[in-house]
RNA sequence: GGGCGAUUAGCUCAGUUGGUUAGAGCGCUACGUUGACAUCGUAGAGGUCGGCGGUUCGACUCCGUCAUCGCCCA
């Protein structure tokens, strides 16, 4: 035991960083290759490395320090990587804007002149969330910590690429892809977002060439008629077959279309007669492949109209060019009419605009092969998805997969590694080194998405593709912790890479946090400026509160709306632990060495409960970690610790603390310190910074630091008939503060106690004498079988016993009436309930004998109840 | 259009394989500074577990359906 006292508050600022420091000077952060422990290991999910630490984050975070912490104490080689990501396009289009304030525009510089700014961008803002990832006390390897480009790791995602293009798994192909307009690359379908968008349906005539007749296309985008190069009806629309074989005239641009007939036209869509622009649709770059069509690209990168179209529309941008196509055709009387319509409109998830589809030669990734092996290890339960209802996302993403546009028109990446032969374009070179002549080589400009670089990162993280202990001993990981939102770009991916390139899964269980969301369920996200910044919040309520109350507030599987008002619990909750030990401690006498094997000795009812009460809230406690059901655990602990620990056992030491039997008084303290021990043990993975600090004035002589100090074990002081006797006990007490209270007697006051009970009741509740006057502020009590209700008393009936507690001229019988009443409906309710059950047949004869049983017993309970209460009610007409 | 999830006290949410007198925190009411804690204590009010139907001796829990909300994929 420490002697310096603890302060009347606990002060998270001034404890923090103190532990922080001490944890790493120590070392204990790191995790040895060559240990003989059992490894356990996580990778963090590389966070943007010019970001900055979200709620999110705590979330996240904390959930993978808890289970690190754990393991570490559990005695196993606990290993977190930690690391960033270089986000390719996000971090691109910020260097990109900080130079634009500058004005200088990308294309003014080179490309290892925009690559210089870049790497110094990172190098300025890089750290900041690794930093923040310390406040928060992740106690990752720091010594670990990697970036997606470091050389080492850019050596493994080339290596990558060139395994998977000699396996035939990587081409180039000409294709509609999804375009940013803004970043001037393609993306990946996961990286569009659908939004719900009100526009217009504008049915537009086109002239049947050679003829008065016209058809009426509907169209959502107007400007794209410019590359009209058919017309499409469905084959068996019997209002159009006269129209088949002939052409029309596209209006504007003067070109003569055919009219073709294809399944995929839904006659009931419009008029039944599609426009087809097979160069800025995905749908009509099917039907042009089907039939041969022109491939007309009408667009620049930036979606503004090329010289493919008529002069007069060169250079407008799309929005520009809608206006002025849907004017002309107007005034050349070719409007049909325009219709209000909602439609889903696809946007670029970093460049905020919406995607074109638009023709492109880029890199692709088969994925039909890899996505086999993943589908089967999370099917066959190799791999745990918590919540497991992900499972079903994650099945049907991978079963309807399509190939990856991996390449990106950027500079801030993975550079494709592939070169072309000056003299000689067919002559394709792929490799890791590149060519020993690079001089007559030309290298891809494009680099890779970034997250064919992160998919790698459990194993990037080592040596690999070399072989070395680390990624012996470290892989596969344990346990993966990332938001839901990623499960497409990230985890399938990583369990691809798992199995393709180690043979074996990347990780066992994969969690996936909660999404958490503002007051009013919008998303958290820097963007809508609903964030609260995670330092504001550690200033406010400490770290280690922010940690709780948020973990407490995250349940398993769905969506938190998060509020800092709810970290309120998490700070309350610290506090009542801080105060909880202060006050054992005030009454633990210095230098004290009086502890006692609690086993080798008999214990009262409260100590025998309380541990009773710790053993199953040890197993519970475990139980809900185990199954990844984080608010349920700490909720577990906080309950015990609240309720069982202060509420009912530090009170009832009060009385043996400042009782005369100096015995109890150390049996109170030892059992007080082994909760007291064991609640910051298991509380440290949760808030790791107040249970160090305590446990240094808590812990026995010897013991190590908390962070390595061993995890609580199992315990058998399960005992039910104890937790019998205590409730029941307990519900005396509470019986007889509630009557004390609704007739308003004043806690300062003590009142005398009378209880007609059986000979049993009178021995138990002597037993607890002393306990039962301090705890229920009695003076006297008096019992026996047949004792008479006193005059001016209140009555309540536990378990059989009536209570009569002597109030003088406090009684207020028509409050006592009024209860009594309502606790007599209540019975009848509740012995209804029961004689319906029992007096069904089947219930008896097909119920189990426990349950009918307990059904009896609760009525035999409720008569005497009903009989007891009754009577009394009479006595007080 | 397809899929997933949610709907339990005024608010935010627990409730593990169907059997509990359905719980917690906040908020609310009353009382309270009794030798840790007012970031607190004691007591209390408050719910026909979204609607309907089904399975079952028994449904908050399982199934179907509808409604509302949210997300994902077309």
């Amino acid at each position: 035991m420490s002697n310096s006292t603890l302060d009347k508050a606990y002060t998270p600022s001034s404890v923090e960083d103190k532990w922080y420091d001490h944890w790493t000077k120590k070392n204990y952060f790191h995790a040895d290759a060559h240990s003989e422990k059992e490894p356990y290991t996580i990778v963090i999910p590389p966070p943007n490395v010019t970001g900055i630490l979200t709620v999110g984050h705590v979330l996240n975070n904390t959930i993978q320090d808890l289970l690190i912490r754990k393991a570490r104490m559990e005695g196993k080689e606990a290993c977190w990587i930690p690391g960033t990501d270089h986000a390719s396009i996000a971090t691109e289009s910020k260097v990109v804007a900080m130079l634009q304030e500058k004005g200088i525009k990308k294309s003014d510089l080179s490309r290892d002149e925009f690559l210089e700014v870049a790497w110094e961008w990172k190098e300025k803002y890089g750290g900041i969330i690794i930093r923040q990832l310390k406040k928060l006390g992740c106690s990752c390897d720091w010594d670990r910590e990697r970036f997606t480009m470091d050389e080492g790791y850019t050596k493994a995602v080339l290596s990558a690429f060139v395994k998977l293009y000699n396996k035939g798994l990587i081409y180039k192909g000409y294709r509609l892809v999804n375009w940013c307009p803004v970043s001037k690359s393609a993306i990946s379908d996961e990286e569009v977002i659908h939004r719900e968008k009100n526009g217009h349906l504008w049915h537009f005539r086109y002239p049947i060439t050679n003829s008065q007749d016209y058809l009426v296309v509907a169209t959502t985008r107007p400007e794209t008629m410019l590359g009209d190069t058919a017309i499409a009806i469905h084959p068996d629309d019997e209002r159009y077959q006269h129209l088949i074989g002939k052409t029309v005239t596209l209006p504007l641009v003067g070109r003569e279309i055919p009219i073709i007939t294809d399944d995929y036209v839904d006659p009931e869509f419009g008029t039944g007669c599609v426009k087809v622009t097979p160069a800025h649709d995905p749908n009509d770059f099917a039907m042009g492949e089907r039939h041969k069509l022109e491939f007309i690209n009408i667009m620049n990168d930036d979606a503004s109209m090329n010289s493919n179209v008529p002069d007069k529309y060169v250079g407008l941008s799309r929005e520009d060019a809608r206006k002025a196509v849907v004017t002309d055709l107007k005034s050349e009387g070719l409007l049909h009419k325009i219709e209000d319509y909602v439609n889903k409109v696809g946007y670029s998830e970093r460049g905020h605009v919406p995607i074109e589809s638009y023709l492109s030669e880029q890199w692709f990734m088969k994925m039909e092969e890899l996505a086999k092996p993943a589908l089967d290890a999370v099917n066959n339960g190799d791999i745990q998805f918590h919540p497991t209802h992900w499972t079903k996302t994650y099945n049907h993403w991978l079963g309807n997969i399509k190939d990856w546009c991996i390449s990106r028109q950027l500079w801030w990446g993975h550079q494709i590694p592939v070169w072309v032969h000056k003299k000689d374009p067919s002559n394709i070179h792929v490799s890791v080194e590149g060519p020993e002549d690079p001089e007559n080589w030309d290298r891809d400009p494009d680099v890779l998405d970034t997250w064919a670089s992160s998919w790698l990162w459990p194993m990037g993280v080592h040596a690999w593709p070399s072989e070395d202990e680390n990624l012996k001993k470290f892989y596969p990981t344990d346990a993966i912790v990332t938001g839901p939102d990623i499960i497409f770009f990230w985890v399938a991916r990583m369990i691809m890479t798992g199995y393709e390139f180690m043979g074996e899964l990347p990780f066992k269980d994969v969690y996936f946090t909660s999404i958490l969301r503002d007051e009013t369920g919008r998303k958290l996200s820097k963007s809508l400026g609903n964030s609260p910044n995670p330092f504001d919040l550690f200033d406010e309520y400490g770290t280690d509160a922010v940690r709780f109350g948020t973990l407490l507030m995250a349940p398993q599987g769905s969506d938190v709306l998060f509020s800092k008002d709810r970290l309120d619990i998490g700070r309350n909750f610290m506090n009542k632990l801080w105060n909880a030990c202060r006050f054992v401690q005030m009454n633990i006498p210095e230098n004290w060495s009086n502890e006692i094997e609690i086993e080798s000795i008999k214990l009262d009812l409260p100590e025998k409960w309380i541990l009773s009460r710790l053993s199953k809230t040890i197993d519970e406690y475990n139980h809900q970690l185990d199954r990844f059901h984080f608010n349920e655990a700490a909720k577990v602990l906080y309950d015990f610790t609240w309720n069982d620990f202060c509420d009912w056992y530090v009170e009832i030491a009060k009385t043996r603390f400042y009782g005369h039997d100096e015995s109890k008084a150390d049996v109170a303290r030892t059992v007080a310190l082994k909760c007291i021990r064991t609640i910051l043990a298991l509380l440290h993975p949760f808030s790791p910074f107040i249970t160090e600090e305590l446990w240094s004035h808590f812990k026995k002589p010897k013991a190590p630091d908390l962070i390595v100090a061993p995890w609580p074990k199992k315990e058998s002081n399960y005992n039910d008939q104890v937790e019998k006797e205590m409730s029941l006990f307990q519900e005396v007490i509470t019986a007889i503060r509630s009557i004390r209270s609704r007739m308003n007697v004043p806690p300062s006051k003590f009142s005398n106690l009378v209880v007609r009970c059986d000979a049993h009741q009178s021995l138990f509740l002597n037993n607890h004498v002393n306990l039962l006057k301090s705890l229920a502020r009695i003076n006297e009590i008096t019992m026996g079988e047949s004792i008479d209700k006193p005059s001016q008393s209140a009555t309540v009936v536990v378990d059989g016993m009536e209570i009569f507690i002597l109030l003088g001229g406090l009684v207020d019988l028509e409050k006592e009436k009024a209860r009594m009443e309502k606790r007599i409906k209540e019975i009848e309710r509740l012995i209804s309930g029961i004689n319906g059950k029992l007096s069904n047949e089947n219930f008896v004869n097909r119920a189990p004998d426990q349950v009918i049983a307990k059904e009896r017993s609760n009525l035999i309970k409720l008569t005497d109840e009903f009989e007891k209460v009754m009577a009394n009610l009479e006595m007080l007409q």
